[in-house]
DNA sequence: CTAGGGTTAG
């Protein structure tokens, strides 16, 4: 680095920090060491008070004692004496620990005054100061500055920027980095691979790594297995996993978390397991992911096994919120509210999850009486609580509560209403019958309709039977996703209420010229630790003569009760006995039977299931929950159903 | 002096 640079870095730095020019006017040599001998000035003017006064300041930053340091700092400037390196960084550290950032700010000045040339290590340490106060302007000043950068100093600024909303800054500063000729290593790669804003990039990211050989490196490792999850390949990620030699607990974390949040619970879980048996303990995030494990698949006593171990972390927020959903969303009202209560620090996503739970399981009303709690306590309500209310209003008809949140969420909580609010919206007035409204909505809407947008729709016109309607929403929804095999479903379904026969049959073709499989109905129950699932006209459980006779026997019970099996939920066009028969052998029956024969008497019966529950099987439950006095509680992809003496939750609006 | 994991909707 020549000279002439390195004065060019005082001079350029008295913009923004006052400087003393003596220093430069003095032209000191740049060979001029302060770390040889620490107390001495300029050569000739040493005395025994300057050496004290330096030792005192030394004193100081080891002692941790700012503000007398701070004091032996500032007789050092009067004096132009210097401490070395270590001891600046010393002090620096400290106040990054005190969080002291005026004090701080004039070490920096102090080490670039006088001509005093700070070492690389001395500015990465300052640098590394303003990112821990969140002063990103000043780091990204001071970086600009550095008359010399290593591979720490491009380091500390590329993990900002990977922190922060312009990741691809991060990326400009790598191939910056790399043009300047400096090597990244680990800690570079494990930063910068959470940048990646494709799954390309990854992968040159990934090649880069191989090629110097940085692979083994557990932060890189598990910074690749992130990587992957976010862009939703966790069977990429299993791979780079399964060839690890050793791995710790955040590597598990990662994988595990990764399959949880790509919804595959089961890896997830099964994940977990290899873990357990790896000789490995469950830390919150292990247990926070296992949790949303079980929520996915619904497994509420596996759910509660591990809310024995959440016990020992309870004060973790980000855990309890998981188990709360976790109580939601596997239908258990109770556990839920009770563990909400039991929290004594909430945030927006605790009472977003418990309004969003109570909504789904049917409870609209209690779930707008916490959104006002909530609006008391002081929390401010985000995009999803919102939805969660609008949600609540959707599914109980609730039309006038949800048109005031909707009207007002601007003006009383900020947030601009996006797609989501007016699907909530579509769906509320569409189900409500005022289709014309719901259109009307769409015309309105700021963003364009999406699938979902059309989809809503289109439900609506199914509880409506409004043929014409529904009809146009299926073309919007097909010529957007043409592979939407729910659609066609739905259509087909709207075709056969109304006993169109041939338009069933002209659907079925399309499908099949457009290799569209319908996705076959599965149920799952979760019996004694095991899970049993049913597929629709399923043959493969063990003991599936038994259920099927229990399922004929329970039919004909519940015949004499009034039940008359609603045949306009048969997708296919058959006549009579068959028709009836295709609709016994829908996954949930088999399911719900299974669970009564399996359980202990009492005991309530969970399922939870791919597709939404159809009108026959709504029927079928409420009466079987009366004749057998059982809760009977059905999760579809949508929301929940609690059936209990011979009604349901939903209050058959769904 | 620089690096890793977890929560709410659809």
């Amino acid at each position: 680095m020549s000279r002439f640079k390195c004065y060019s870095v005082t001079v350029t730095l008295q913009t923004s920090f006052p400087i003393s020019v003596l220093g430069l006017f003095l032209q000191l040599p740049r060979f001029y060491s302060v770390e040889v001998s620490a107390w001495r000035t300029r050569p000739g003017t040493f005395s025994t008070d300057h050496r004290d006064i330096v030792n005192e300041f030394t004193t100081y930053c080891y002692q941790k004692d700012i503000p007398k340091a701070m004091k032996a700092l500032d007789s050092m400037q009067k004096h132009k004496l210097w401490a070395d390196s270590i001891t600046y960084a010393e002090l620096i550290k400290c106040c990054i620990s005190h969080r002291a950032i005026k004090e701080g700010k004039q070490v920096h000045q102090h080490v670039f005054s006088n001509g005093y040339e700070p070492k690389t290590f001395l500015i990465n340490t300052l640098l590394n100061m303003y990112v821990k106060f969140n002063l990103l302007h000043e780091a990204q000043f001071l970086f600009d500055q550095m008359p010399e950068r290593n591979v720490v100093s491009w380091t500390t600024m590329i993990a900002v920027y990977s922190n922060s909303e312009c990741k691809y800054k991060a990326l400009r500063l790598l191939i910056m980095m790399l043009r300047d000729g400096v090597s990244p290593n680990m800690y570079t790669y494990s930063s910068v691979l959470r940048a990646s804003e494709d799954i390309s990039t990854l992968k040159q990211l990934q090649c880069c790594i191989i090629k110097v050989g940085l692979e083994l490196d557990v932060f890189v490792r598990s910074a690749l297995i992130d990587s992957y999850c976010k862009w939703g390949e966790p069977k990429a990620a299993l791979n780079i996993f399964d060839e690890m030699v050793t791995s710790d607990l955040v590597v598990w974390n990662s994988i595990i978390g990764g399959f949880a949040q790509n919804s595959d619970g089961d890896e997830s879980l099964n994940l977990f397991i290899r873990m357990k048996r790896s000789g490995f303990w469950a830390d919150q995030s292990t247990l926070t992911s296992v949790l949303r494990g079980c929520t996915s698949l619904a497994l509420l006593e596996l759910g509660r096994q591990v809310h024995v171990h959440v016990i020992k972390f309870d004060r973790d927020l980000v855990l309890n919120n998981a188990l709360l959903d976790m109580y939601c969303k596997c239908g258990s009202l109770e556990d839920a509210n009770s563990a909400f209560s039991r929290m004594d620090v909430k945030d927006v996503i605790s009472w977003s999850t418990m309004i969003i739970g109570l909504a789904q399981n049917g409870y609209s009303q209690k779930a707008i009486d916490l959104f006002e709690a909530m609006r008391t306590s002081g929390i401010k309500p985000n995009y999803i609580t919102i939805l969660g209310v609008l949600f609540a209003c959707s599914h109980s008809g609730l039309v006038n509560d949800g048109q005031y949140y909707f009207g007002s969420m601007k003006m009383l909580f900020g947030v601009d209403p996006g797609r989501e609010h007016y699907g909530c919206m579509i769906d509320l007035l569409g189900r409500a019958g005022k289709l014309d409204e719901a259109m009307k909505l769409i015309h309105e809407m700021k963003c364009e309709p999406d699938v979902v947008t059309w989809r809503t729709l289109l439900g609506s016109c199914r509880v409506h039977r409004n043929m014409d309607l529904a009809e146009y929403a299926a073309k919007k929804v097909l010529s957007l996703d043409p592979h939407d095999a729910g659609t066609y479903t739905l259509l087909s379904n709207i075709y056969a209420n109304s006993q169109r026969w041939e338009d069933v049959e002209k659907l079925r073709g399309l499908m099949k010229d457009r290799g569209i499989k319908k996705e076959p109905g599965c149920s799952w129950i979760e019996i004694n630790k095991q899970v049993h699932a049913f597929l629709l006209g399923d043959k493969a459980h063990p003991q599936i003569n038994a259920i099927h006779q229990a399922l004929s026997q329970i039919i004909w019970r519940l015949k004499e009760e009034g039940y008359v099996p609603d045949t306009n939920f048969v997708f296919q066009d058959v006549e009579g006995e068959q028709m009836e028969n295709s609709l016994a052998y829908h996954s949930e029956k088999l399911a719900i039977v299974f669970g009564i024969m399996s359980l202990p008497k009492g005991k309530a019966v969970r399922i939870r299931k791919n597709l939404r529950i159809c009108g026959d099987c709504h029927v079928f439950a409420k009466l079987l929950a009366k004749v057998e006095n059982r809760h009977i509680i059905i999760r579809d992809p949508i929301r929940y159903h609690h059936f209990q003496d011979g009604s349901c939750s939903c209050g058959d609006y769904w």
